[in-house]
DNA sequence: CGACATTATGACACCGGTGTCAGACTGTAT
DNA sequence: ATACAGTCTGACACCGGTGTCATAATGTCG
């Protein structure tokens, strides 16, 4: 099996190399005659590109990064699967790489991914995607980049996320009908846009039908199981208990679900437990948590699909756009008792 | 910021590109005094290869490929966090590509994914580590690779694995020794090796202890929730029921552990649950399972270290590896009660 | 000191594609 | 027939590195 290259497809089809590329990138100006005939020896001869050396001469990759730093590994699986769609459609790679939104280094880090990678685009995932310092850096550096899942507004690139202040709305609303008026809410990480617009839609909820804030229900958590744990302690101490509890995420509402069967309190008949995300989890577990789905696959396939759109030919006018929530109720949430 | 190239370096350290290229490579022939001076050029410049052009000349990618196809999202994020590690620290970048070993045309899929990203070497995670065709395929393309949990002995490549058998044999001699008996098994996908693997070590187990093997007890799962919850249904619909359930991997257990809590079967007192891998899950739920905690991660890592090693410099002697698993003991498994 | 091995360096082709540009070949209007 | 625009094609340089080989500089030994 010999190397196939594009000379001896051009010597082999009798015509020069640069017309052989031409077929290749389907440029005008090749006469239909010759197009066939090259057509014909790339598959006599199974002739396929070679993407390193197509990147060389084009300085481009055919890679698009993937940037994350998530405790939720559904989270990030989700994402990475809906990247993949998109990027295998169009022949595209991904490369993930994890780092932290803390590290001091952050810029440096993805300078070094960027130079020793050559990357055509980067997608960022929450909480890069609001990352003031690394959106200017690529601004500055010229990286197309889209951003998954964030709030800024106003930004010239492209965005997709998703109605989190809807979702969040819609579940508490939920809770609110089942007769509860007591419900603790344990936010996000408080770098996640995510995390003050789903917090925002409780509020409107509980506001909309005349429930008073109570500041004494609300916990500060990190998206991750762990900090469920511990908002979980402090919400399940609480005197007079709230009925319901509604968690910024799935982990955080598994976390509750296990401390109260713990406690030996009855899910959902003495407390009524919500999550965020239909991650695994939630159906993973019994009861089976009252979630909101976030179309995460769907986000990012459609943000990779927009950024290489964009690399490939430049918009003017940058895509965005938002996406439905949509509530999934399961065993963890019922109407409250009235003990 | 203009671009810096070799051209612009060798100019300006007044050497030959040739020159730059030897001390950018640690070639010998270099006198001290040229190195120092190409050395302190970079520095001023703040050079960085372009790992395009190198791939171009070298003919590689610097990019390792990771295969999966796998149900367990968790098993998935482990796996690539331990080839992350790995490539960072050898400069090599992961590209991620599920694909299905059922597919009739894996060998073609493969065959794509060579000719678009010129991986450098592949990493085969079950129950890829495990494919005769595909290997074959790829020992035939001269394609370096490492197989990741394969119990194939004998190969000639590279291949690091944990000791299913042994710990599946803990476990059950785990629960023997809690005074159970009739200790239903819930095997895994029969196209990973693993599945023999640690059915063997719970049926030496029981021999072991003179217990007699009840085909009655044994269930077929695939390793995903959902065969899970199938295979719970048919074990807990048995007459008599076990007093013990082993699940093959912790998604299946987490679903035994599901339907009996549904059906008020109360876990450890009326049924204890193991299972295996130490995933997320098993401290996520009430109660936490007990399982045997295997270093995936470890495995990756050692077996991509392995691989690039193998790359820069092919070895004679193959490197196979065994690591040890490890029982970890939780809430749902407890002495067997006397009722 | 001459013969020879060793070290250090650079010129140049090459990896496998693409961009630029010039030139040949068409077709159409004058 | 002539001028001119538009279509098609190939020669050649170039992307940014590495491999080969020749040659210059240095060291070693009898």
């Amino acid at each position: 099996m010999k190397k196939v290259t594009i000379n001896s497809v051009a010597e082999y089809a009798g015509v020069s190399k640069k017309t052989v590329s031409r077929v290749l990138n389907n440029e005008p100006n090749v006469s239909p005659a010759t197009r066939e005939k090259v057509l014909k020896v790339f598959e006599e001869l199974n002739y396929k590109p070679n993407p390193i050396a197509r990147g060389l001469a084009q300085n481009r990759s055919f890679i698009i990064g993937c940037l994350y730093d998530n405790p939720s590994k559904s989270y990030i699986t989700r994402v990475q699967s809906g990247a993949l769609e998109a990027c295998q459609k169009h022949s595209y790679n991904l490369l993930i790489h994890p780092c932290e939104l803390r590290g001091q280094d952050l810029i440096d880090n993805v300078e070094q991914l960027l130079t020793t990678s050559r990357l055509d685009g980067i997608v960022l995932t929450p909480p890069f995607s609001d990352s003031k310092e690394l959106i200017a850096f690529l601004k500055q550096r010229k990286i197309p980049y889209a951003r998954v899942a964030s709030a800024i507004e106003g930004d010239d690139s492209i965005s997709i996320r998703s109605n989190d202040e809807q979702g969040a709305f819609e579940l508490t609303e939920h809770l609110i009908k089942l007769g509860h008026t007591e419900i603790a809410f344990i936010k996000g990480h408080p770098d996640h846009s995510a995390t003050e617009n789903r917090f925002s839609g409780y509020q409107r909820a509980i506001a909309k039908h005349g429930i008073d804030f109570q500041p004494r229900l609300v916990a500060e958590g990190n998206f991750s199981y762990h900090s469920g744990a511990d908002s979980a302690k402090a919400i399940l101490d609480l005197d007079p208990r709230p009925t319901a509890v509604f968690a910024s995420n799935d982990y955080m509402a598994a976390a509750v679900l296990k401390l109260a069967t713990q406690r030996e309190i009855k899910v959902p008949q003495q407390l009524s437990i919500a999550g965020f995300d239909n991650a695994p989890i939630a159906r993973h577990i019994w009861p089976g948590l009252t979630t909101i789905a976030q179309p995460v696959e769907e986000m990012t396939r459609i943000a990779v699909e927009e950024l290489i759109k964009h690399i490939s030919q430049p918009q003017e006018t940058p895509f965005q756009h938002v996406l439905e929530a949509k509530l999934i109720t399961r065993e963890s949430t019922q109407a409250r008792s009235n003990s």
